[in-house]
DNA sequence: AGAAGTTTGTGAACAGGAGAACAAACCGGA
DNA sequence: TCCGGTTTGTTCTCCTGTTCACAAACTTCT
């Protein structure tokens, strides 16, 4: 039923590139501020800190839309990669576990400005309701189902302790969510048509102490 | 002291295998605290969720750890990984930029159990100063040199808004620092010999996004 | 001791991504 | 209109990473 397997509409863009469009577009965003119209694909790679070929060959799934001998227009190239993306229009989001870090990402202004609106903030534990975090009421998490219902929530955000994670992620997929951005430092299993995207701080430090114990190694 | 590129200890481990070290040391932990001595590749590679066949060939960049039959032994294992890492003693790590996200990651007792331990918190912001955050002061962001110095620390972290987070990767490159976390939406430019990883909401927000549009894409 | 069963470690095929290099396309000036 | 300069889009090659498949090595049972 997907037109996902459609021979027009599937332009099969790589993971690796859909992991850098955010990238050039938070950069174009940031020239055009500058007041900048028109850049080239080395002014925006350096930009983005890439390769301007690995540049120019992500941006060639899109279509072409820079003009040789001239470059790219700053306000157009960035349309076309939100519209790409996905975020011309806002994707309500719901953030479970409102502790230390939950609390953070609420007060974060640049989801609102990159696409995302949280739609409501939920725990578990009943001494945190109704408290008011970044503007909006901390609700039970029995709340789930309902608020995913009327806001047509499709991405969800876990910031609980890891033992909860699992369970969190069950009832998410169970009410109908299908993206799953998760901070606890914990394997979730999920249906397979279920995204799920792991951010954790204690993995990107080891890997710079694993580069850092390599570089003590010198010799004398 | 030891040469990196001599042929004997030069084992160099990718750095897809690298980034998935950290994951088998949580998982191996875990199987630890449980209680498990031993366990197989199939075991671990669930735990870990990642294949069976990728976890073998990741480890035998290690050496020869398990025993053909058996399996491997859990905390004889977890002990090589975290050597391997260089987890086996504390880092001592900085953090820069005391706001939402500065606190949250202050009190993450995450760092402490998996080989790091923060040493002070700066801020630019004088209202910040002698509050205390996770038992620790804030102190002036000027302190970061005798900091830096007093206590050997190598790796740090920033969590400033994206206007200065550059300026601050400058500071800490400037006095020492050679392995750097961001957390600001921005691209740092540092020399070569130091390490940068970033973290950003956002982008994994935008992923997932991606994704969820192209489900959405369905025929009638 | 030998056979049957299990699991590791690794060679080899395969897939995907990175970067160099260049033809095609565009601009501006004469 | 033609020419020189510029920049894109794309092809080709190289490299890294993934997965399969299986021999080697170990355990257990008879
Ligand atoms: N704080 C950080 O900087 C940081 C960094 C990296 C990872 N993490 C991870 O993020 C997660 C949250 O960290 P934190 O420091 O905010 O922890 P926290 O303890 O401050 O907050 C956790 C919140 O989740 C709620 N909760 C617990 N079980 C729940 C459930 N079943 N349903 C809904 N809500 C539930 C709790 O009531 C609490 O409010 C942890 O898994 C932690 O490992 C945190
Ligand atoms: N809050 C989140 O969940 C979240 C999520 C993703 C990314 N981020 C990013 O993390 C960064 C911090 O976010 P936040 O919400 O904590 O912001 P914040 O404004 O609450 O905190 C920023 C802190 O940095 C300090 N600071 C400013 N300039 C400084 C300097 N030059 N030197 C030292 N300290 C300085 C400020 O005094 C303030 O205390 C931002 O770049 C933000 O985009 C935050």
């Amino acid at each position: 039923m997907s037109a996902r397997t459609s021979p027009e509409n599937a332009r099969d863009i790589p993971e690796a590139t859909v992991a850098r469009l955010p990238v050039y577009l938070r950069a174009l965003v940031t020239l055009s501020e500058q007041g900048t119209a028109t850049c080239s694909s080395e002014e925006l790679a350096v930009a983005a800190g890439v390769n301007s070929a690995k540049l120019r060959k992500d941006l060639s799934y899109l279509g072409s839309y820079g003009t040789r001998g001239v470059g790219y227009d700053v306000d157009y190239l960035r349309y076309q990669i939100a519209r790409e993306i996905g975020v011309t229009q806002d994707w309500p989001v719901v953030i479970v576990g409102i502790g230390n870090l939950g609390q953070a990402l609420a007060n974060y202004s640049g989801f609102r400005s990159r696409g995302f609106r949280v739609v409501a903030l939920l725990d578990a534990d009943p001494a945190r309701h109704d408290q008011v975090v970044a503007g909006i009421e901390v609700r039970p998490f029995d709340h789930l189902e309902r608020i995913v219902h009327d806001h047509a929530v499709a991405i969800g955000v876990i910031a609980t302790p890891a033992v909860a994670a699992q369970d969190v992620a069950d009832r998410m997929v169970a009410c109908g969510i299908t993206s799953i951005l998760n901070f606890a430092p914990t394997v979730l299993t999920v249906p397979a048509e279920v995204d799920v995207r792991k951010v954790d701080l204690s993995i990107e430090l080891q890997i710079l102490a694993y580069h850092e114990q390599r570089k003590g190694a010198v010799t004398a």
